[in-house]
DNA sequence: TACTATACGGAGGCAGCCTCCGGTTGTCAA
DNA sequence: TTGACAACCGGAGGCTGCCTCCGTATAGTA
């Protein structure tokens, strides 16, 4: 029955992830939170910052491998690095699931802005939605770890579904302001239909991108006629 | 964002758990799956079926007690048996999750019947209603680990949640008949309903229990006018 | 270059999961 | 009622993962 519904205050559901985006190379790439600020004080030391993203690029990879069970130890071997490294700067399990889960978003933030940036806008749309249901089919093996996360963290579910709203929305309305999406859906319409693809854990990969492919087509203008 | 929604095959969410319906005295009670058939040999031997019961019994007022993480030990121990016997019964922590659950969903099922046997259909509505806000509220600890049992076993999630439905159906039907209960919702609509009163781990019990109340009003026929 | 605040790393303590097997007990047939 | 055996019990102990602690190394600064 219901239960995991898990968290609350968001009446329609998620379905975030945020990983990869296909080729998932290596952290580095815009980790969020930490860096920088470290709480306002210094910038974080040259090395903790590096080893900082080697963790989450670990973690990343490790986690996609063996699954959200996956063992700190491992994750910390992975990233040539030693446990106390890790358990400084991820006091706990779920710290880290947070900061790949954010890196994730990041990343998914960042194909949204270069879609726009370099394509046409309905290529733009079609890429990226096809790198987010990429990216929630490859967490599927984590949901556990994430649901934990967001019970931790309720904000971080808030958040990201905010950004990745919004991502969509942005690319959705290029294109309907160029005439080739249909004008009578909205970024939220575009999630619902398109979570199946991304929740679904029967579904094979190469299914996913066939009923993502129709509801694509189904997003063009000329399915209004 | 959405991942926790989890498994897949059912459009809409559940929202079960399956508890102790008010004073969870003790198992015993209705244990669906093992007892009498244990894969259709015999009857499974006196004491092994009091263990099991006890280690049901245990495992639901620690979870309850200590949150979903709580140790198998600590289960054994509170039943009055050994870890091996445990582990005999319930080869992996999951197994004995979804045990609780089972055993949960029948004491629902059974509080539905005599609901229906003993009360008006009105009252018995209520009542069951109440019950199932109740049982579901306390699972709200439990969230993580039933998601993880739902995942490694599909059935059990649909099977649950169409034997919910069916009592709530039952219920309700009875109510609707008696003219009591405005016609135009159905269980599922009642479950919908009733969610968040479920779901939501920032809403206390007594807020809970006012919510239900306003919903409840909403279903009489009065409110139709 | 020298100094200090930070960060690193991994040994080791702790706890939970699960297995194994000697001893016990329920059940059935005679 | 009794004997025999299949089934069950229990807990010591191995294994693994989580996390802490502290001596050593190093980046950043004057």
């Amino acid at each position: 029955m219901a239960l995991e519904s898990g968290v609350e205050q968001h009446g329609d559901e998620d379905r975030t992830g945020a990983a990869a985006v296909a080729t998932d190379t290596l952290p580095g790439g815009g980790a969020s939170a930490p860096g920088e600020a470290e709480s306002a004080g210094r910038p974080m030391r040259a090395d903790a910052r590096r080893n900082y993203d080697r963790l989450v690029g670990a973690a990343k990879e490790v986690f996609a491998d063996q699954g959200g069970s996956a063992s700190l130890e491992a994750i910390a071997k992975h990233a040539g690095v030693g446990v106390g490294t890790l358990y400084r700067h991820f006091p706990t399990r779920i710290d880290l699931v947070e900061a790949v889960y954010r890196n994730d978003v990041d990343q998914l933030m960042l194909a949204a802005e270069d879609s726009a940036a370099d394509l046409e806008p309905w290529t733009g749309l079609v890429r990226w939605l096809d790198a987010f249901v990429r990216y929630a089919q490859g967490k599927r093996v984590f949901l556990t770890e994430l649901h934990e996360a967001f019970e931790k963290n309720p904000q971080l579910k808030c958040m990201s579904k905010d950004r990745i709203n919004g991502a969509m929305e942005m690319l959705l309305s290029r294109a309907q302001a160029a005439g080739i999406a249909r004008t009578d859906v909205d970024g939220s319409d575009v999630m619902e239909l398109v979570r199946p693809m991304c929740m679904s854990s029967t579904l094979g990969e190469a299914q996913a991108q066939r009923l993502l492919g129709i509801v694509i087509d189904a997003l063009r203008v000329q399915a209004e006629r």
